[in-house]
DNA sequence: CTAATCCCTATCAGTTAGCTAGGGATTATC
DNA sequence: GATAATCCCTAGCTAACTGATAGGGATTAG
């Protein structure tokens, strides 16, 4: 059930461009900078993320990426969908993107009780990703800020 | 996101064995015949439940594989996580088996708005399979078979 | 013009997944 | 006590995937 690292990077990034204002592009130097991966890999997941929509891009000097939308305009879930596929623990539990299952044996999709059980997993990780969005998070994120600066101070 | 074949495997196997009269031994033949697995892959998975107390077996003729414990005391859960490690996506967000990230600009854990989110996400994942036992899948694949034979005999 | 940047494709080493194979140990049955 | 069915254990193998690295072209601000 583990989130591939691009999944995991490009949640990451995507958080740190929805914590500047919005629209304002970073470079990939930049993100890479501040969230410690690898630049050419990052390069690799942010040219993913512009053939989605999810951000766009300005080349040349002083070029970079920025959010394609607002941030309260992209969930988690559109992302970790796009880098990691299903969200579904089996293809054939897939809304997305289904696939019937392979054995012979395997019993009528609608009556498979695994099959059941794997979409109530699919709906309780949708639950959540699909309902938060990234200027959620960054709102919690600030949140996190001002408690541990407060933190400092005392 | 995705469930290993091993993991698919086992609570196919394992689901066949809740539904027999417990305690009842099958051979590895006998449910790879039922499943549709191939019974060398099937062997060994057989090998890591019984390691884990999951199943126990019986050599020789006649011999075979039952259920270690009432099916009520066996879930999703812990098959999945013993076949396919951790549920939660991120191993900084595992309970039974954490390990701290390794991206040198992640904020602490405490302050990880991502770890979070992942916590968020094992959670509901265990509130599926955590709370699902064998015994309750056996029972609704009985109601859902009893309802096919209604269906058939109208 | 130049340096910074995005764009695109190829490559590559290591790991993992999903099996297949073979042979030893045990045991019910005849 | 021979036989056949079964579990037990380890090794190996191929294809795909993961997580990068590399290099060079296109674009653009200054």
């Amino acid at each position: 059930m583990n989130l591939s690292s691009k999944g995991d990077y490009a949640t990451r990034v995507l958080l740190e461009l929805s914590m500047n204002q919005w629209p304002h592009a970073l470079s990939v130097h930049q993100l890479a900078d501040r969230t410690g991966i690898s630049p050419k890999y990052l390069e690799q997941i942010m040219l993913r993320l512009r053939a989605a929509d999810v951000v766009r891009s300005r080349r040349g000097v002083q070029g970079g990426y920025e959010l394609a939308r607002g941030p309260d305009q992209l969930t988690v879930g559109e992302v970790v969908r796009l880098m990691d596929g299903p969200l579904a623990p089996s293809p054939c539990a897939s809304r997305s993107a289904h696939v019937p299952c392979p054995l012979y044996r395997c019993p009528t999709e609608e009556s498979c009780v695994l099959r059941g059980l794997w979409l109530e997993v699919r709906d309780a990780i949708s639950g959540v990703l699909d309902r938060t969005t990234f200027a959620e998070l960054a709102e919690r994120q600030r949140a996190a800020r001002a408690q541990a600066r407060l933190m400092y101070c005392i």
